[in-house]
DNA sequence: TTACTAATTCACTATCTAGTTACTTACAAA
DNA sequence: TTTGTAAGTAACTAGATAGTGAATTAGTAA
């Protein structure tokens, strides 16, 4: 009684996305002077030609990947519906989604990480990027506003300089805990280690933003 | 007249520091996977051999310019004498020297960038690099130990957490901000940009670490 | 049924790439 | 002057590697 089609052929949409699933995987454990085509052609069970006829090459494939993982994390942010909360609210909410996203999504941080060691070449060609960013860059300045008209938050901050340090704190701690622990000879990666510095961050942010 | 020997031939240590050198470049550029060795061989004006002949493979020689690199920032940190300045003076100039020589030294972020693709393989097997970071992890501990005997700095701050929030601020900021031009369509790379986030920054840890 | 289109496969190439074998050459101590 | 040793070179290999040409096959619209 098997009348469910359970591997489907002729799927161009099914096959697009096993390739990209798979690229974002390999692109992200092993950059993109790294990875390999023929894996991921392997990984996404998808003939190597597939990926050649949906993406055109393995930089265009790359920038897609990216593209996609710009989109999820800006679209996640959207959902948390900051600018409702009490300013101070907001922002300690924005300081854990953004420390959880990086923990859950360690591929964002090493695709951003390979597209800057070439300078964004890729991304400057993305004709999507600018429009998914405008409404986050805003965000953080609402959330500003609003505290510094509730007297909760000094004035003057630059609001993307805060969103850069609010990326900052959790980004850093995450990408480079490997060598971290090395240097620092202490484990960072695990679940205490974990939310002892979510909390740190929390407090720097806070400190930086907040009038005493 | 020219009796001086401008090209010495037959100088091992010679050999070794400018394949050393090449290494840096084209490690740092295009990242462990990205890069080449033959690149290295010819911008170092070795011979390929002599590569293999010295480090043993490529692995190795990556792990060797990591080592150097620390050695580098490490031997620089100390050479500051934190210890014998204010609190609060030797805070501030540990951010400024950290933005700095990030800034003026870009191999260093590209290279631990990429280890930590590698979840730090390498540099685990490096047998002098916990030597090395003993003294500067200890640092930014007396460092707030004095201040908060003078009463400048609230006590409790973990002094690794304050460590890698310095690093943090600064290099996520220079690492990132390729994409982060792109993201915050703003310039982030021109001397204005780089001193309002040395400022800002500064504010950043001081208002961390202050009693008010 | 036919014929068209898009999905998919296979076999291939030119070039690159880490690493090696076997050799030559310069220098310095005896 | 001899000779051992370390520095340096040239030519090579086996396996990767990004990208292609040309054919086949499955759905679908007429």
């Amino acid at each position: 009684m098997d009348n469910k089609p359970i591997s489907q052929k002729r799927d161009a949409s099914a096959t697009k996305k096993r390739i990209l699933t798979a690229a974002k995987n390999e692109f992200s454990k092993k950059g993109l002077g790294g990875a390999r085509i023929d894996e991921i052609a392997l990984k996404s069970k998808a003939n190597k030609r597939m990926i050649y006829h949906y993406f055109g090459n393995k930089e265009a494939l790359f920038l897609k990947t990216l593209e996609d993982a710009y989109i999820d994390i800006r679209g996640a942010e959207q959902s948390l519906n900051l600018i409702e909360l009490d300013p101070e609210e907001a922002l300690i909410k924005l300081v854990k989604f953004t420390w959880n996203y990086y923990l859950k999504n360690p591929e964002f941080i090493t695709l951003v990480n390979s597209e800057n060691l070439h300078k964004g070449k890729h991304l400057k060609k993305s004709k999507i990027i600018e429009d998914i960013s405008n409404k986050f860059v805003s965000m953080v300045g609402a959330i500003l506003d609003k505290g510094v008209a509730s007297g909760q938050f000094r004035s003057g901050i630059d609001p993307v300089q805060l969103n850069i340090t609010i990326a900052a704190i959790g980004y850093y701690y995450l990408t480079n805990r490997h060598t971290g622990a090395i240097v620092y000879q202490r484990e960072l990666d695990n679940v205490e280690a974990y939310n002892e510095r979510l909390n740190f961050n929390i407090e720097t942010i806070l400190r930086l933003v907040k009038t005493y």
